[in-house]
DNA sequence: TTAGGAATTTAGAATATCCTAAACTCCACG
DNA sequence: CGTGGAGTTTAGGATATTCTAAATTCCTAA
């Protein structure tokens, strides 16, 4: 298979929104930019362990830095990136109605 | 924070798609039901090793298995699974974009 | 009923990830 | 300067993931 390296470099951005954490820091970055202590507040996790995710999603590209009058302000690189996760929670979502409906028809049924 | 736990789940569907052999399955699983042995042809690895990960996909919720004739089909549990998948390559191409960009721009300044 | 193919499960070593605590860098401002 | 706030990095133990090889289960067709 050729393009490996591309499946590799897919499967590293999945892996970067694959814990809770990152997921609330997109949804967080999602609604525009936020500085390290911002999210800090609003998580109620440590700052080093925020600024250690942040370091793993910039270092995939899925967040940007910039950095002005002593604070560094993230945000998301790509709003696709906000458009994925949706999406796997529709998923998500849509399992918990299938789940549903199954158990209202085992309910019928017996 | 309440919605702890749907993050969590989230988490875990993002997590079963981080895997670069997991995301080949999902794309040869959006062209239509295959069986493990075909899988085990198509990709080239071992079947225990294609039938564990289909096994972490099935628990997730993410694929769907049918037997038949001595056979287990696969199949994506939910369309929008690929739809994720192909945006976070989306995400990743327009890296590519960006970074070319920003060589070329290298280029004229240097 | 049994031989063999299809698939799953188990075991285990190698590797990667996660969080906490502590040390460290950087810089704005007095 | 030099102090303190903002952020990053390092270290390390706990936990999880990944692959291979071998054992096992489950069917099906002769």
């Amino acid at each position: 298979m050729e393009n490996q390296r591309l499946y590799d470099l897919q499967a590293g951005i999945c892996k970067t929104l694959s814990s809770p954490l990152r997921l609330r820091l997109v949804e967080l970055l999602g609604e525009g930019e936020r500085t390290v202590s911002d999210l800090v507040k609003l998580l109620g996790v440590s700052k080093s362990n925020v600024s250690q995710h942040l370091g793993i999603m910039r270092e995939k590209g899925v967040v940007d830095c910039r950095r002005e009058g002593g604070y560094a302000f993230y945000r998301l690189s790509n709003p696709k990136v906000l458009q994925a996760c949706r999406l796997m929670r529709e998923v998500l979502l849509e399992q918990f109605e299938r789940a549903g409906e199954l158990s209202r028809v085992e309910r019928q049924t017996s």
